[in-house]
DNA sequence: GTCTATAGAGTGATAGAC
DNA sequence: GTCTATCACTCTATAGAC
């Protein structure tokens, strides 16, 4: 039995995130990719002709896409509890550490050479976005900066960890920290 | 111009050990290895007869006797000032996330199916030897585990945030929290 | 001869490109 | 689906130490 193909490119996408995020980049075979998405190969070099970097960058746009509107957004709009529903957010987005940050995954293994700069914006983005909406809870713009910055490293590293001890409790607690820790404004 | 071979297995490991963490597992081909270490793939299959797997466990057992030797035993034995000397020995030895700490990015990698007892117990050690020492600080068991947990995972967070954004002041930085934090007894 | 370490051509399988 | 390159791996041969 075969599935049925995928709609629309949106579709496409969301199946190679999840083939990316368990195989890496080097793992995911043509050929998982094309049993993942029910498309031959063929089918993906029409969408994609730029083979699997192709697939992986587009990959990182919708990811970063999904993140602006969802998290990066209401934070840089100061949209009223931005920075809660950003925590509610990641728990929900990466499944209290059963799910990698793709981009975070990427950032250490040899990804980095090939999406660099897609990394970097992805991650830039976040920090400047957090310490805005931290500054306005009357963060001063410094603190704001080095609060975020603790922020974003610990979700990464709550995710690592989790992973690593194959305990999702250990995210929700790092999660649980940081939302604390967001809150006060002395250290 | 050949390379002379590495004189011994530990030299050999640690070749191997530079070539995973630039390449990733499934990244580093057989031939990358056998320049990396300037033996040929006769060589290499005669140290080590289970070929790449082999050699990657052997790389983790490794890492871990280093880290045995040079912080969780440190750590467990309650050698005075092993806390301090821990985020010493770390940002030097992932040169401020230069460099990336192999057993995290199989954590979330691929690498996690094949190697992921190893992985586990790398990071269970490291947070117990922490929590051990924290609590000879004062902290109570139960706050140890905790801010054992935050630092353990502080420390992968902050390295993937270096890497993500090329700026190894940011892993200076949460190092330098994350010792502040390890000093005060209440949060 | 035996043991240990070396090299590298050759194997089939499978990768990604098209 | 076809193609070619390259993959992990095997095998045979060689060298020196003892």
């Amino acid at each position: 039995m075969t599935l049925r193909p995928p709609s629309g490119r949106t579709d496409v996408i969301a199946l190679l995130a999840e083939v990316f995020r368990e195989q890496g980049f080097e793992g995911a075979t043509l050929s998982a990719i094309s049993k993942a998405t029910g498309l031959g190969k063929g089918s993906l070099y029409h969408h994609f002709p730029g083979g699997k970097e192709e697939m992986a960058q587009a990959v990182l746009d919708e990811i970063d896409a999904w993140f602006e509107r969802e998290v990066f957004g209401p934070l840089a709009s100061l949209a009223p509890d931005a920075i809660d529903a950003m925590f509610d957010a990641v728990t929900d987005y990466f499944r209290s550490g059963r799910r990698v940050c793709l981009v975070g995954a990427f950032a250490l293994s040899d990804g980095r050479a090939r999406f660099g700069a897609k990394i970097h914006a992805y991650f830039h983005r976040w920090n400047e976005a957090l310490a805005h909406a931290l500054a306005a809870r009357g963060y001063s713009p410094r603190k704001a900066r080095v609060r975020a910055e603790e922020i974003v490293a610990g979700i990464q590293g709550g995710i690592v960890l989790a992973r690593a001890i194959n305990d999702p409790t250990s995210f929700d607690r790092m999660i649980a920290r940081l939302r604390r820790r967001a809150r006060r404004q002395t250290p």
